[in-house]
DNA sequence: CAGTGGTCTAGACCACATT
DNA sequence: ATGTGGTCTAGACCACTGT
């Protein structure tokens, strides 16, 4: 831990970012793979030339970000979406009386199109780049709930097919994040309130004109990158979209 | 900084939240108050007989919770709800271009009643216990776009009236903080689509059975006492309830 | 300039999990 | 018993702010 610094090295810079960022690097290119360990905060500092401060610091972003798990005694695991606590991280529909659950799904819509203006602007492609759109229908306590309608760049899913979608049994996130290496890390929801049209009626199974929640996501993977475009219809009778403001986190 | 430990003190207690503790109390006494600067982190490292570091990690926890806000070379604060990018943290609607700003508000009812059994749940009171109710008309870009209609523990609240509510200039949370001492940390949002019945309508100046955002807001000070209880109402025509999920911070 | 928070180090010790 | 993350210390140095 020699506190070798080429003078004039570490300008403007901070050491533990740029741990942390190398961390990222190794996620992103797999080396250190969704679900497993990484190395000890120990090996990390002999491997950075840091202290083990540093790397817990950098690490402790990474945590707070959810990109990285704690566990006291084990070590510390690359996140997955897998049915843990972060998988309501991102699902925000939860009964009236307050009680989370795990939705089942049903495929109702796939195609293959291309980028109108709006989408291409969302997920930062040209217009009329390839994309892939599918529609998943979500049941809580065996009523239909939820419309996901999603939108994704055909380049970053190569040879994603209907048939995989339907026979995938893990929930979308991990679905993207095993077969494709795509975690999803953040995303930005935007709501409002509208009317069911005859289709999305229809498939909910609610009166036309129905009030539902029109929730507009944008999610992301590393370095902000847009992996995904989803709208959601929710019909709120006997469920609601909760969100925590502030307290420890999300 | 004499490692002072009677034996066996410290079992099962981590110091840093001792330390947290400690704040918070001269935060909830009002030895500090809002917009305050604390003692510097090397005075209360003496004064809570700690090192810095450990100073330094219950600072952390509390200024990543909202409770207070460093700055560089000035020193830390007590988090005020003051019209900085903290209004945002509890003002979620945007207009649908993303732009954020701030509302105007009028009054538009006041009264006084007793806790329903809902009330009564939801504030930890006693059915019957008495209670302040009263709406708030925003507007954004010259149009009414929220209804925010607020029940509040009237014991909380002593001398609340109509005239200083219609008076005040601050945000309604720097309302409660500066003349009851009651800081807003924490909330949290459920929201619902519902049709507009005909008063409301009629207030927001849209047509009756018009599609809106039904948001139910539980406002919570330190010790997650609840101390407001908020139906909002936003016409989401030109407007967005937005959220964010995960990245660094709401 | 002095004082503040921010970074970084180096090491001791604790609590927990696995072998 | 070993190895992991978690806490705590003590101090050096940097970057920023106000006087």
């Amino acid at each position: 831990m020699t506190n070798v610094s080429i003078e004039g090295l570490s300008l403007g810079t901070h050491l533990y970012k740029e741990v942390k960022q190398k961390i990222l690097d190794s996620l992103r290119t797999g080396e250190w793979r969704p679900g497993a360990v990484i190395p000890s905060e120990k090996k990390l500092s002999e491997r950075f030339a840091v202290s083990i401060g540093t790397v817990r610091k950098a690490v402790d972003e990474l945590s707070a970000e959810n990109v990285l798990i704690r566990h006291q005694g084990r070590g510390t695991f690359v996140a997955s979406h897998g049915r843990g606590r972060y998988f309501f991280s991102f699902f925000h529909v939860v009964h009236q009386d307050g009680v989370r659950e795990y939705p089942s799904v049903d495929l109702v819509a796939f195609s293959r199109g291309a980028a109108d203006p709006e989408v291409a602007a969302a997920l930062d492609l040209d217009v009329g780049d390839k994309t892939v759109r599918f529609t998943n229908r979500l049941s809580l306590r065996g009523g239909f709930v939820l419309l996901d309608e999603i939108t994704l760049p055909a380049a970053l899913f190569p040879g994603l097919s209907e048939r995989a979608l339907r026979e995938r049994r893990s929930t979308v996130y991990q679905f993207y994040q095993e077969h494709f290496g795509i975690s999803v890390i953040k995303a930005a929801d935007r709501v409002r309130a509208a009317c069911a049209d005859a289709l999305r009626a229809q498939l909910l199974e609610v009166p036309k004109g129905h009030p539902l929640l029109h929730v507009v996501r944008l999610a992301r993977s590393f370095q902000d990158r847009p992996v995904e475009l989803r709208h959601s219809y929710v019909n709120t009778a006997q469920h609601e979209y909760a969100v925590d403001l502030l307290g420890d986190r999300v």
